[in-house]
DNA sequence: GAGGCGTGGGA
DNA sequence: TTCCCAAGCCT
């Protein structure tokens, strides 16, 4: 066999370091279990999209006990979504969820839709979400690129710190040319990679020393260069639209019904912006109002 | 394609 | 305390 133009990053053997790592390291969340729906798999990705583990896991487990199948959730409010969504955020999440399942069940028969065409329909789900549930719950071999690969590639593969801020053709091409061709082995690489970007080779602090591919690491190995991309950008919050949204909603989510608008007007303090805010919600369907002065969530 | 969209916690 | 970021999607 001739030796390879990089030996250090023959495929092979970056599967099986990180395969083997992935067996030993996986954490045991609750959607990775073997008795885990599809749908449990839907609801956790859903949940998931920017928002971390730790706080996903208690409303997950809620959420399937209440609605174990689409058609449970299709069958109520989506009101009731934005609700038991608490606070994990971005609340248009909830609805979409909700939208989803009622698609699955109107089209679908009930059934969460296992190819990628299908799947990426479905209200909310994008190129991600759609690949991560036919790889997690469907066995497929997809290209799974969320920030945690986008992260690990970009430092093993392309030597940098960071990715650019939307993924590139070069960079998804990258990612197919490394996935196993083996199915069943794709998905589990797909899952592994995600797992070593979300425990060891973070964002702010990556565990070099626990990490089972840094000795084939073009970051590492380049001594880690500092991140010389265009400026990363942060959203402000405080002051925010979203924020005033936040506020108003918290209001609806925590009230049994219809509340009076003078109770959002205690929520918010500038008339302007709390005026636009509301409308934003009801245009999006999170609020509803339910009489001259009285708003309730859908 | 850039910007809007929540929230909480670790460093 | 402040800053950064956490399994994206949609317009």
């Amino acid at each position: 066999m001739p030796p390879a133009a990089d030996p250090d990053l023959q495929p092979e053997v970056l599967h099986d370091t990180v395969l083997g790592w992935y067996a030993d390291h996986a954490r045991d969340l609750a959607w990775r279990r073997p008795g885990a729906s599809a749908w449990g798999v839907v609801v956790s990705e859903f949940m998931l999209q920017q928002t971390p583990v730790a706080r996903v896991l208690p409303v997950w487990e809620t959420w399937m006990e209440r609605w174990p199948t689409p058609a449970d959730l299709a069958a109520e409010p989506s009101g009731e979504a934005v609700r038991a969504w608490g606070r994990l955020g971005y609340p248009r999440r909830a609805l979409r969820l909700h939208a989803a399942a009622t698609a699955v069940v109107e089209e679908h028969g009930g059934a969460v839709p296992s190819s990628y065409a299908e799947l990426i329909a479905l209200p909310g789900v994008g190129d991600y979400t759609a690949a991560a549930v036919a790889s997690f719950a469907f066995g497929q071999r997809h290209v799974v690129l969320d920030t945690n690969v986008r992260r690990v590639h970009a430092r093993v593969l392309g030597g940098v710190e960071f990715p650019a801020a939307a993924p590139t053709r070069a960079e998804r091409d990258r990612a197919a040319a490394l996935l196993p061709d083996d199915e069943a082995e794709a998905a589990t690489w797909a899952v592994a990679v995600m797992e070593l970007g979300a425990l060891v080779c973070t964002a702010r602090a990556p565990a070099c020393e626990r990490c089972p591919v840094a000795d084939l690491c073009r970051w590492r190995a380049a001594g880690y260069p500092a991140y010389d991309g265009p400026p990363r950008k942060v959203q402000d919050y405080a002051g925010t639209d979203r924020q005033c949204r936040g506020r108003l909603l918290a209001v609806l989510r925590d009230s049994e019904g219809p509340v009076h608008r003078s109770r959002l007007d205690a929520a918010w303090h500038l008339d302007d912006q709390r005026e636009r805010c509301l409308a934003s919600l009801l245009a999006d369907g999170l609020v509803v109002a339910t009489g001259p002065a009285t708003y309730a969530l859908p």
